[in-house]
DNA sequence: CTTGGAATGTCAACAACGCTGACATAACCT
DNA sequence: AGGTTATGTCAGCGTTGTTGACATTCCAAG
């Protein structure tokens, strides 16, 4: 399976788009994703959240004030699902949740003091190994990563990531 | 939360380990991984399978004639957890399962035709979403993509990681 | 040859987190 | 005002992960 392009760009590219090349890929994600989320896994196991409230707790502190709706669509779960995840923090005091002044249907997120300080801890753990990695390969392989994770993004992913960097740039 | 480090290592480089650039690579991973997973996902929706037998038909594709023990820590679950999915490939006629000759404890594992077919169609699909980003982006993105998904690894996984290349290198 | 340990498999129970369905309430629109 | 839409909650179910307990089968060491 060739790729049928027409001159390589450079000498080394002869076999680039190999099948063999992909899988290598596809495997270095499966394994790579599994590091990325090891540290937050690890501490909270053990006090009864999981990923799902990594996530729940992550996006709400980078917006906060969303809606539960907008953090539907970010997360890419049902209204329901979501709602379990975060019934449990609000419950536990991690999250409070404000019923919106215009529309009163609508709830507004936010962390609390304690929630933002679980925060702090699980993305500590996540960019001590990003850190480490960004290093390790360098800026150039840093720009080259991101420009592969975007490109394997569906439009709609795209421009969900894009509007959370728009935030803060 | 800055990081704290000395003079820069090149000039281009003033910005590069900020938390932001920290945040922007994490959320990447998030919402790539997304991207990576939607079409195996998708195919495997609807026909009583998920992503734990896309997994397992992915790795004994990939090593055939492994064995239970083997898969348990590639893929890192229970014996418990890997033998529910196992069942199901088995009966339905898409994994064969051999006793071993020489310790017949030992279970070798391998996809039949027909499970050979659905792994085609699966890593089919996920190829063509590699290859789209891998051309997007050029290869030297591709060399930096790979080295840093290399760097996010724990030692172990990194060496299971290798251990898969070197039979196919 | 017996016994201990390793590899495999099964059953049961449980947790996390997806899903759908049913439903209440608030807001919007005609 | 009344019907529709948007939003959020509760209840129940399925997949896939977990532990624990236990049977079986086999290798290997004493």
């Amino acid at each position: 399976m060739s790729d049928g392009r027409g001159a390589p760009q450079s000498g080394e590219n002869l076999l680039f788009l190999t099948d063999e090349q992909l899988r290598k890929g596809i495997e270095a994600m499966f394994f790579a994703y599994r590091g990325f989320t090891a540290d937050p896994d690890r501490i909270l196991a053990g006090m009864s959240y999981g990923r799902a409230h990594h996530r729940a707790i992550h996006f709400i502190h980078r917006s906060p004030g969303t809606t539960v709706s907008n953090l539907m669509s970010i997360l890419n779960v049902t209204k329901q699902s979501l709602n379990r995840v975060l019934r449990t923090l609000i419950a536990d005091g991690l999250v409070e949740s404000r019923i919106g002044t215009r529309d009163k249907r609508e709830r507004h997120l936010s962390l609390t003091e304690e929630g933002r300080a679980l925060e702090q801890r699980l993305s500590d753990a996540q960019r001590v190994r990003m850190r480490h990695a960004y290093r390790q390969a360098g800026p150039e392989a840093v720009a080259g990563f991101r420009q592969v994770l975007e490109a394997m993004m569906d439009p709609e992913m795209l421009s969900q990531y894009k509007a959370l960097r728009e935030k803060t740039e």
